[in-house]
DNA sequence: GATGAATGAGAGTTCATTCAT
DNA sequence: GATGAATGAACTCTCATTCAT
């Protein structure tokens, strides 16, 4: 389905996936205290607990670690928000469960997220559109529940309001970890998804429908 | 006014200002291009039109340049901000002006709010702080406008609804240069504003106004 | 017992020990010729057959190398006095002996002696109490010898005298290197050592046993 | 009067003299406290009250400055001694004096005496002999005393130990300072001067003597 | 005669990557 | 499949020296 394929000289599949999974651990804890650029290769194997040996066994370069951290990052939050989003119905209420679900998950995953957000950049130009491309279908979630809202004739929105509503609620959650300085000072995660999501949806609602009535 | 000092070898401030100006401007374009750690200090002087020793004279370490960079973007946004708002009268529509100025000046100075928004995280503990600063100051000159409206009555909102209302305006401007690989693509920045105003603000007033009667 | 560390990023305490006895040897024949700060660490690395890279597997900085030559030196000099030197017996005649070797292995390591004579001063404050506490324990050898004779009558020297005896013994001995440029020119060795040992120890013995007469 | 002349841009010679008299004091703090090698020209410079420009003036290289430091100590010691020895009278008791006289004057000279001993070895190829010839020079004079001290029968002593002894009194001045850690804890001065004459020419008069008798 | 900004060769050190074992 | 010693290009930063003013 689009993802991009990390060789490795292990030819074990489970192999694979075990080392990498630790090895992404570790990469998250380590890239969150010093960064990608500060942080060696070395160090990783280390904390992973093999070999610098080892770990060149399961990727082609450190670039190939970044990679896989962002990769498995995007899946991790999509599988949370997943769990917790049903999508049989689509009323505003359930925008409202999807984006609380959503803020939730990124406070879950603050570190994680926080790291994706602030390495991803440093991709190559190879790999960073896949993880774009992931950033975009996450949009699209949102994008969506947003339309069905509206077809409900429960939101008054134009196609472009959609589309720019959406980016706005996926930033308005990284905002949550990369403000994390002045934001977690403030406000207690519940209070901010309260007045963020009436900020978001607050006047696209009563407002128009009583202007509607 | 609690700016960091920055020392150098030199005697003569006017030449300091001078080449500091060359150096900041260096960076910014090679920043953008390769980020910060892929920049090399010899780079930055060739760039910058002077010797990797004349370089040193001006700064003591790479993340010197890095400081000066965020310091001189930062002053740059506001300067050029304030010479387009007036804030003699705080109406709801000078509020929007405002949003839009500063929306102009982020798309100005694209390359500039991109490279500083991504590098700002590389800054020693003892830096940072005083960007964040810069930050907070920034939120609150919007904070201060939102609060006029509110007390003219054309707003309806709480103060947390002012302090975050302030953080999204901010970062919905940064937003259309580190997601200008999607943004850029389908809004012009006329549209973007306008779309981004509505959603910001749309709903604070007619809705509740209405509500209100 | 009190040996300073210096860690290695290498595990194989073998191959530490041979790396580094390459590196001290081909250090010190540098060191010799062109000083501590004039010789740089990729001629070292050049000299001891490896590569730059390896050279810092080995040690953490170049003062680690000027410490590690130091301490060799210590130990070899103390080593070869050791096989030289039996201690039954402790007679008058022992102690020139001691001397007497001590002197010939100063010859025979007159470049190791050198270089950590002049060079030593430029440890950091950290290392540099572990090499004046190896010469204190050589001038404690010379310390114990000459107290013996004193003991058997052999000699007469107050406690200070013994002391301070003892320091002119191993700086005659340093001398032999430093001063090479005159000395050597004028005395054989064997020269030098008899004439300094009657300068030391002649009146001590024969003019005092007379005057208690 | 083989005095190696160093060049000056400057023509005024009193000016020369000023200056380098600056130069010279500067610099042996600063050496003293950090080392030829550690030491730049710029803080030379600026510890001699003028700017890196002027200095160069007034030198042709950073080793100029060193032969100037090291060449004016020399000059000042023999100074000091001279005005303490007066030659007329040649008996033993006078070479005591004359040892003491040195002793006392190395000790007021201390720092410029240990930087002297341990940098000079920095000196290049050319410059070294003008430094060591003044080491000879000093040496000169005590072997000079010493052989009138023989020539009245006052002691008993062979050209080679007068040689040697001549030697061994210089350095044993110098080790004051260069193991000034062990020896200035526990002697004083004046205990130092007493235990060393008695070791150095003890032995050499009552014991021979008596032998005579 | 004095200044100090400019220079750039060269220093110590790091670290992603390889490959023989 | 695992190891870790070896590599060297590349990095940041220093500093003796020069020369236009």
């Amino acid at each position: 389905m689009g993802k991009k394929e990390v060789p490795s000289l292990v030819k074990d599949e489970k192999l694979i996936e075990k080392r990498r999974g630790e090895m992404v651990k570790a990469a998250v804890t380590l890239f969150k205290a010093n960064g990608f650029h500060r942080t060696t290769t070395r160090e990783i194997a280390k904390a992973s607990g093999f070999s610098i040996g080892t770990l060149y066994e399961y990727i082609r370069s450190k670039e190939d670690i970044l990679y896989l951290v962002c990769d498995s990052i995007y899946d991790s939050v999509k599988n949370k928000m997943q769990e917790q989003v049903r999508e049989t119905d689509c009323t505003l209420v359930h925008v409202k469960q999807a984006i609380a679900a959503y803020f939730k998950v990124v406070d879950e995953m603050q570190d994680e997220v926080l790291v994706m957000y602030q390495e991803a950049k440093s991709l190559s130009r190879e790999a960073l559109p896949y993880v774009l491309k992931k950033e975009l279908e996450m949009t699209a979630i949102f994008e969506e529940l947003l339309k069905r809202a509206v077809d409900r004739g429960e939101l008054m929105l134009s196609s472009d309001e959609i589309r720019l509503a959406a980016h706005n609620i996926l930033i308005h959650g990284q905002m949550w970890t990369f403000r994390r300085w002045s934001l977690q000072r403030e406000y207690s995660l519940d209070h901010y998804i309260d007045v963020q999501t009436e900020l978001l949806l607050g006047g696209l609602v009563g407002a128009r429908m009583s202007a509607q009535s």
